[in-house]
RNA sequence: GCGAGAGUGGCGGAAUUGGUAGACGCGCUGGUCUUAGGAACCAGUAUCCUCUGAUGUGGGGGUUCGAGUCCCCCCUCUCGUACCA
């Protein structure tokens, strides 16, 4: 046969039909039910990875998938466009960020094209389009009239040497990423966005999006933390100041042997005795100097100093010292905690260091907890001890009782917490949205007019990674006229923080080209919410968080009106591969190692861990390679035969040659077949091994849409399909039943182009058909077919398999439990036995019991 | 430290509700065809054993007629992380 399976070929007819044609291409149709299916838009490095590969490659097969079963499918792609990369690709190479930006897109959509994936390219946008960004910039400013962004002070790494921010990656060991000067702490006034009033609305819709992981939805009620507790007043003694608590352990205040306040208080120079001032000064210093991400990290040695400064115990009046401890964050809670040792562990810890007093006030049940000999604090449930009148009182009851003295006697109050806190939008970057506001002596802080929207980010700009953004010495763009007095005023240098443009862009590609503003209303209530995300765990909470948020903000503006943006989320696995080592060469890529030397200097190459694919480790596999060399068919098929979709997956080249040949037979089972199926009519009902093969096709055409539909097993469903392949090839009365091939045939070529659309389609038009398989329709499996006269069942003895029994399918369980006794095997192994009781499970197996 | 996952042949993985452990693919072995094959097709492939047998899903216990699956304890690995008062 001289009909070889070309991919080359197929894939560059099939792209070049698609791009001509634009089936892909989606619009509102109150006719059909919508589906709104989006992966993660990447952002434009320059190369797609196979990270990219998988995730478009799932994402694909359900858009496919949907689009035969009929749904009116919207599958849009764009570019996360603004960030750093491109602001350090224009310091290291003196390349403009837009320059390099848009080639960037270019080539990787150029890249994407080549996977075959079905996407609607007319709704493409970049993030760092003004028609994108000017929106946000509107919707920025409505929320500013409502109070959602406002401005406060916070601190952000700095860096002396290149007088510039860094952003938390930028920051190694505590040092400058660039020019390795220590980092320091500084104060900036910026932009928040109040997330903090959509705290209790995002934690309530936790419950209520079943589509998503429950790992997810974990994560997200953990980042928020609300948390029941009390606020406690302590009086200083012999002072007139108070300092107040939170705490969710009311319960504990008995036990509270010291206080703990962070170095940054506000009280601390009060309370700070003149004795103590050096020292104090000396730790605070020090405690600065740790990194932001120290500070909070699990394994921090905790330290901490007396003030020389006392409290009073509003429950016992005792008094007790105050400590500065570096472990307490001023931004959670009150920044002062009561520290009870027998019962924290971290207080526990602090105490056996600076030699505190430990108080137990909770014993557990049937058991004596004595000072002394406790090795860790107790943090489990009991009866209160040491706590004066609440003696003997469980502690979850005590919790409220304490809480609720201390509320009569004005000492304090219960209160709810949250450790979500306002999300910091400011960033000092060129690369970015530039945020609408300016600033004028005598109006202050003024919006810019709507009607001037939107703020075009300049861009003849020099960077440097020096002195800050060049927008803040940018004078043609920073000096403008008060837009409310006219008189001289300055711009906003700064630019958002670019989760903002993700926090929307799957409502905006609702509608791409509208000009009326940030949405077409009814349009995007037409396609929204997206049915189906698809994206990394890694954004887990951040990015999905945000998103969330600004739904919510977007439907209290009057824009859309959806509550959430996501019905179903599927997180999906990293693609890991072995990292290899030479002695000399240090990380090799795979095509640096010939038979395990390293090609450089021919030493033995060392292998490494199995781990996420990255450029720095040079474990990566360049998709654009595979493709070139199997097609895109197969380098699809193997992301997604390899492990399921939520699962890691490592690669391995030799699983690709599986998948190419699984291909190659495909193509040749239909293209052997052709003649004698050509003209072939729909199947009868028939019988014996032309039966069989029926049933195996409809058998299949059920596992799979099962498995895709519910479940997203994409491997499972192929193998199922392999097996149906199998299956035609062992099928020998092809000449009698050319029929049931045919069937068995269409169905292999239906089922998989979800999978491998380009051979599909070309096996489809070579089947005679002239609709595209797409357009075909799902097949549907016929019940009459699935099932045999006859069923197999299997004989345990105590458990154990001992022999098979093949009976009519509707046989009764006195006729199997006859049959199963009478079977040879089962027979020595409960002769001379007395038989106890017969399980029989219908379809499954029969389990005698004997004694 | 805390939280969430995961541990199954030589390898990737399957077993959807407690019901034949190892589907499917890779690799390996043998065969057919061939000048040849690293192509294609067919067959075999958990381990031990002389067996119509025994063992076997990280380890140890338990529930059950029956456990990879449920419960308890332990070990290892991965991911996330914020000492949250």
């Amino acid at each position: 046969m001289d009909n070889l399976y070309n991919p080359k070929e197929i894939e560059a007819k099939w792209q070049k039909l698609w791009q001509e044609k634009q089936p892909f291409a989606a619009s509102v149709d109150t006719e059909k039910e919508k589906y709104y299916l989006l992966e993660m838009f990447p952002y434009p490095s320059g190369r797609i990875h196979m990270g990219h590969v998988r995730n478009y490659a799932i994402g694909d097969v359900v858009a496919r998938f949907k689009r035969m079963q009929g749904f009116n499918v919207l599958h849009p792609m764009g570019w996360d466009a603004f960030g750093m990369p491109a602001e350090n690709a224009a310091i290291e190479h003196g390349i403009h960020p837009a320059k390099w930006t848009y080639e960037n897109i270019e080539s990787m959509q150029h890249q994407l094209k080549k996977i075959g994936l079905s996407y609607d390219w007319k709704r493409e946008f970049a993030t760092c389009d003004a028609d994108y960004y000017r929106w946000e910039q509107l919707v920025f400013l409505q929320m500013f009239e409502k109070g959602l962004a406002y401005k406060k002070g916070s601190s952000v790494n700095w860096c002396e040497d290149c007088q510039t921010v860094l952003a938390n990656e930028q920051v190694e060991d505590g040092c400058c990423w660039r020019c390795h000067n220590l980092v320091q702490p500084k104060e900036l006034e910026q932009w928040f966005f109040k997330i903090t009033d959509y705290a209790d609305e995002l934690l309530e819709w936790t419950d209520k999006l079943p589509g998503w992981p429950e790992r997810v939805l974990s994560m997200q009620r953990n980042w928020i933390g609300k948390s029941y507790g009390c606020e406690i007043e302590f009086a200083v003694a012999d002072h007139s100041e108070k300092v107040k608590v939170f705490t969710t352990r009311p319960d504990t205040l008995f036990g509270a042997t010291f206080m703990s306040l962070a170095p940054e208080h506000p009280l601390v120079k009060t309370l700070v005795t003149a004795e103590q001032e050096a020292k104090i000064n000396e730790f605070i210093a020090t405690v600065e100097r740790q990194e932001k991400s120290a500070r909070t990290s699990g394994d921090l040695e905790k330290i901490g100093i007396f003030t020389g400064s006392y409290c009073i115990n509003p429950l016992n009046g005792e008094k007790i010292p105050i400590f500065l401890a570096n472990f307490v964050l001023m931004g959670y809670g009150t920044g002062a905690v009561m520290a009870v040792p027998a019962h924290d562990q971290r207080d526990f810890e602090f105490a056996k260091k600076y030699q505190l007093p430990i108080r137990v006030v909770i014993q557990p049940e049937g058991e004596e907890l004595a000072t002394e000999q406790l090795t860790e604090a107790y943090t489990d449930s009991g009866l209160l001890t040491n706590s004066g009148q609440f003696n003997g009182v469980d502690n979850e009851a005590a919790k409220e009782q304490i809480a609720a003295f201390l509320d009569e006697c004005g000492e304090g109050r219960k209160t709810v917490n949250y450790r979500l806190r306002d999300w910091g939008v400011s960033r000092q970057r060129y690369w970015g949205t530039p945020i609408p506001i300016i600033y004028c002596a005598s109006c202050g802080t003024v919006p810019v007019p709507e009607e001037d929207l939107p703020v075009v980010l300049p861009t003849d700009v020099k960077l440097t990674g020096e002195g800050g953004s060049p927008l803040s010495r940018h004078q043609e763009f920073l000096n403008v006229n008060c837009p409310k007095c006219g008189k001289p005023a300055k711009r906003e240098s700064d630019t958002f923080d670019t989760f903002v443009e993700s926090s929307w862009y799957f409502a905006r590609y609702t509608c791409p080209d509208y000009t009326g503003g940030p949405l077409d209303k009814e349009v995007a209530n037409y396609w929204l919410p997206v049915d189906q995300y698809i994206g990394g765990i890694e954004h887990a909470v951040m990015h999905l968080l945000y998103a969330r948020f600004y739904t919510k903000i977007l439907r209290d503006l009057g824009m859309l009106d959806v509550d959430e943006p996501f019905t179903k989320l599927l997180t999906q696995g990293m693609v890991c591969k072995e990292t290899q080592r030479c002695p000399e060469h240090g990380w090799l890529y795979p095509e640096q190692v010939v038979d395990g030397k390293c090609t450089l200097c021919g030493q033995t190459v060392v292998l490494g861990r199995t781990e996420k694919m990255s450029k720095s480790k040079k474990n990566v596999v360049d998709p654009n390679q595979l493709i070139d060399q199997y097609g895109a068919d197969t380098a699809r098929l193997f992301s997604l035969f390899a492990a399921p979709p939520e699962k890691d997956l490592e690669w391995n080249e030799q699983g690709v040659e599986g998948c190419y040949r699984f291909l190659g037979r495909v193509w040749r089972a239909v293209n052997e077949n052709l003649e004698l199926i050509t003209g072939a009519g729909l199947p009868d009902p028939a019988s014996g091994e032309a039966a069989d093969l029926r049933r195996k096709t409809h058998q299949t055409i059920k596992k799979v849409s099962e498995d895709v539909d519910d479940r997203f097993h994409f491997n499972t469903a192929i193998a199922a399909v392999m097996e149906l392949v199998n299956a035609i090839y062992a099928f020998k009365s092809r000449q009698e039943y050319p029929e049931v091939l045919r069937e068995a045939l269409e169905a292999v070529v239906c089922l998989l182009n979800p999978f491998v659309p380009h051979i599909c389609e070309e096996l489809w038009q070579l089947l005679g058909h002239q609709e595209g398989v797409e357009t075909s329709g799902w097949p549907v499996w016929d019940e009459s077919a699935l099932f045999a006269d006859e069923v197999t069942l299997v004989v345990q003895v105590n458990g154990k398999v001992r022999g098979k029994v093949t009976v009519a399918v509707d046989a009764d369980k006195q006729l199997i439990e006859t049959a199963a006794l009478a079977e040879q095997n089962v027979q020595r192994f409960i002769e001379g036995k007395q038989v106890r009781k017969v399980v029989i499970v219908p379809g499954r197996l029969i389990n005698i019991v004997v004694s």
